[in-house]
RNA sequence: GCCGCUUUAGCUUAGAUGGUGGAGCGUGGGACUGUUAAUCCCAAGGUCGCCGGUUCGAACCCGGCAAGCGGCGCCA
């Protein structure tokens, strides 16, 4: 049942003049009524297969004849280097069987009219049919861009010393504004919803791990409409003990940096099949990321004649106008307080700033991620609290964690999504993930 | 929460000024011994998103509804 052979290791020349059994799907399928070429297609590529009629017998040519795009199959044939097939080999087809058949009357509904205007398939039809256009080309490329950019987030931590610890989906506390949450029936609270961050949790096992992180999702339940937006979205977060502002934005840079080295070392191919410049790649992996204080933003967009007033959050808007020019991505740091929530740490040498940071990816992909030094002493996160209005009741265990010794720390999250549409190139974060959520599609 | 756009065959779409709809791909049949998104010939396939209105007559004009998409705010 294993596979034997597979189509990359044919088209890499591994079986040049050798015997091979293939196990796939046809791609394409074209010919006359003695010969027939099938693009046989596996998880690691395509190649072109020939079958005769005087070589296969009747009964095996006319069964090929019939099989329509999507068919299963195992070829049986003798690997040719020929310069006429797609990648420069060539299974002349000895035998072959039918796995499983596609029905003419209901052929496989991805066609290349439904891909022709709709490269990020992004139209109603292949949003419909995600779960089978999951197998084309673009989607399984970005698919694979996916798998390295989360092994690179684990080998990255997991290098660093970092320990991988898990919070809890089901929460009765918000992180952010407490509009983006989704409420979950549970049996018949109202006060349950689903995880906007792991933050909180992390803080409580930062005493007992020090330096943690993890992969999961994060639900916001926000209108937004837009390329960079999920209701679920993958969220790659740390949390260290002993650490501030500046040792944060490191290890946030060293992540990404990272990631951009992997996509490099490990996907080059697919990088290239999106049209992606690898020097830009290379240019993302290689040089350090340069950091700006929020005033420092503020008097560039000025000066731009952006109109804007110190203490304003910096919008989608702005930050575009800002990261216009950058060409690796650039942190944000120094946020006024009154722009920030209660858990960021108020700057001791200037009580108007708080000590967080955004990293701002270029090419318009915008933040990627937020993180600062969290507010750690008893008495500060107590004031700070009172001073945003916020009931106490609901982060008695949050401020427990200060009560008992507490340290300085912080962390960061980032959108893990976000990443892999911005080095991928794509149009849409839908783009890279296999089935995106939004405010308006839970299907398939 | 706000603003905008779209909806014609399985898919992608053409349909100025209102006169019951064309094509390409796909599918079926036929031709072809080397194709590269093969090509050529033929065929089937449409209550023009839904409801109502104007009109002798609506895919087209008007109103409502629905679905989808794009963007803003907010954020990763």
């Amino acid at each position: 049942m294993v596979k034997s052979h597979w189509v990359g290791e044919v088209q890499s020349g591994m079986y040049d003049d050798q015997e091979v059994e293939l196990k796939g799907w046809i791609y394409r399928t074209r010919g006359s009524n003695k010969i027939r070429f099938i693009v046989l297609r596996d998880s690691t590529g395509t190649i072109q297969c020939v079958a005769k009629r005087d070589t296969v017998g009747d009964e095996i040519f006319e069964g090929l004849k019939g099989a329509l795009i999507e068919t299963s199959v195992i070829l049986n044939g003798h690997v040719n280097v020929d310069e006429r097939a797609p990648g420069g080999h060539e299974i002349v087809v000895s035998s072959a069987t039918i796995v499983g058949s596609v029905n003419p009357e209901n052929p496989f509904p991805i066609t290349q009219s439904a891909m022709e205007n709709a490269d990020g398939g992004e139209t109603e039809f292949l949003l419909d049919n995600r779960h089978l256009y999951l197998r084309t080309g673009r989607m399984t490329t970005m698919l694979k861009l996916r798998s390295s950019a989360f092994g690179a987030i684990h080998s990255y931590f997991r290098d660093s010393d970092f320990i991988e610890y898990q919070a809890p989906c089901f929460v009765a506390g918000a992180v952010e504004g407490g509009s983006t949450l989704f409420e979950v029936p549970y049996f018949g609270r109202k006060d349950v919803y689903l995880t906007q961050s792991w933050q909180l949790y992390a803080e409580a096992a930062m005493p007992a791990l020090e330096k943690l992180y993890t992969i999961a999702p994060s639900f916001r339940a926000e209108k937004s409409r837009t390329r960079r937006h999920l209701t679920e979205f993958w969220h790659a977060e740390m949390e260290m003990a002993w650490a501030g502002n500046s040792d944060i934005m490191e290890h946030g840079e060293g992540l990404v940096r990272h990631i951009a080295q992997t996509f490099l070392d490990e996907r080059t191919p697919e990088l290239e099949s999106l049209g992606r410049d690898l020097d830009l790649i290379a240019r993302y992996a290689d040089n350090p990321y340069p950091r700006m204080r929020y005033d420092e933003a503020v008097e560039t967009l000025q000066g731009m004649s952006v109109d804007i007033e110190w203490g304003q959050d910096l919008d989608y808007s702005k930050e575009k106008i800002l990261t216009q020019d950058f060409d690796v991505p650039h942190f944000l740091t120094h946020y006024p307080k009154v722009a920030k929530p209660f858990y960021h740490r108020v700057d001791p040498d200037d009580e108007k700033y708080v000590l967080c940071h955004d990293l701002l990816a270029p090419e318009g992909y915008g933040e990627i991620i937020g993180g600062g030094e969290r507010t750690w002493s008893e008495e500060e996160i107590l004031r700070r609290i009172d001073e945003e209005g916020t009931p106490r009741d609901a982060y008695e265990f949050y401020i427990d964690v200060r009560r008992f010794g507490g340290v300085p720390h912080g962390g960061f999250g980032l959108g893990v999504d976000r990443v892999i549409s911005w080095l991928s190139g794509a149009e849409h974060i839908r783009e890279v993930i296999p089935f995106p959520r939004d405010s308006r599609r839970v299907t398939p």
